[in-house]
DNA sequence: CTTGACCTTGCCATGGTTGGAAGGTGCACA
DNA sequence: TGTGCACCTTCCAACCATGGCAAGGTCAAG
């Protein structure tokens, strides 16, 4: 747990600054620190003046946490996913587990969203769209629904 | 713009209290008061304690905003649609727009849900889901993605 | 008069991300 | 050496829709 002390000295080392994290990463300074701050990530070196300086390795959990963040999951289920990586005597069945789980997720939120998308389609189907002013969206809208 | 002073008048004539409303239109206590406090729904009328009372009228508008909401509209677009709604000169083709541009959000919403479904359930498949630590869903998630 | 159900306002939390303010640091150039 | 700019730091606030809780007022029935 070495301490850099000068930023120079860092960066001779092939370590990165925040942005430079970023900008590998695909994460922006801003998320990197606040998934520190939620202890989604270990937290890096600072140099004497308290500039963050991450390496190889660093980078390449952020890009695991892009990657899920790409993917829809959480970040606690990426919190999960990282202990899991982490953890030499993972079972691969808790992965999937994990990641049929999400998928069950999805297909939950496509569905609700089709059935907005149905309705909504079909109501505008029979929408005019001139400039008289009958609307059967708007009447849709104020009728009861139950 | 006249007061009620008791609620048992108020009552007497018909007019509800937040809770009743709440039940009539299904949409929450909390988030009458909460679409008060944005202008999304006019002021209701208060009684001389302070309870608001609400007529016939406005639980037709707050059936209408929960039945917009229902179909994933935004606080600010069903402002936009009640005032198209209010508007007696209202052109059809502007409701019409507003749908088929949801409509539109909603593709693009399920299409990147189909996006994640679909990767996730290839990474499903090729993992064993048994004990070994070997697994794709990570080995993915810890690549590079460009 | 008490009890319980309702109402009021107000503040906090969620989740992921972005924005800004205020101030310190690193570095290149004059 | 100074000056300027880009970067860094922390902290605070906002978005959107909703739920929850607390402290206190009100109403109706017993």
């Amino acid at each position: 747990m070495a301490k850099y002390f000068e930023l120079s000295d860092a960066k001779r080392d092939g370590l990165l600054n925040i942005g430079q994290a970023a900008e590998m990463s695909g994460v922006s300074a801003k998320m990197i620190r606040h998934y520190e701050e939620n202890d989604l990530i270990p937290k890096p070196g600072r140099t004497g003046a308290g500039y963050r300086v991450y390496n190889d390795s660093d980078v390449h959990v952020l890009r695991f946490v892009r990657r899920a963040r790409d993917l829809g999951f959480s970040m606690k289920e990426i919190k999960t996913l990282l202990g899991l990586w982490d953890n030499r005597r993972r079972a691969s069945v808790d992965v999937k587990r994990l990641a049929l789980k999400h998928v069950e997720e999805l297909d939950a939120k496509i569905a609700e969203l089709q059935r907005m998308r149905r309705t909504l389609t079909n109501l505008a189907e029979h929408c005019h769209g001139d400039h008289r002013p009958d609307c059967p969206i708007l009447d849709d809208l104020s009728r009861e629904h139950h």
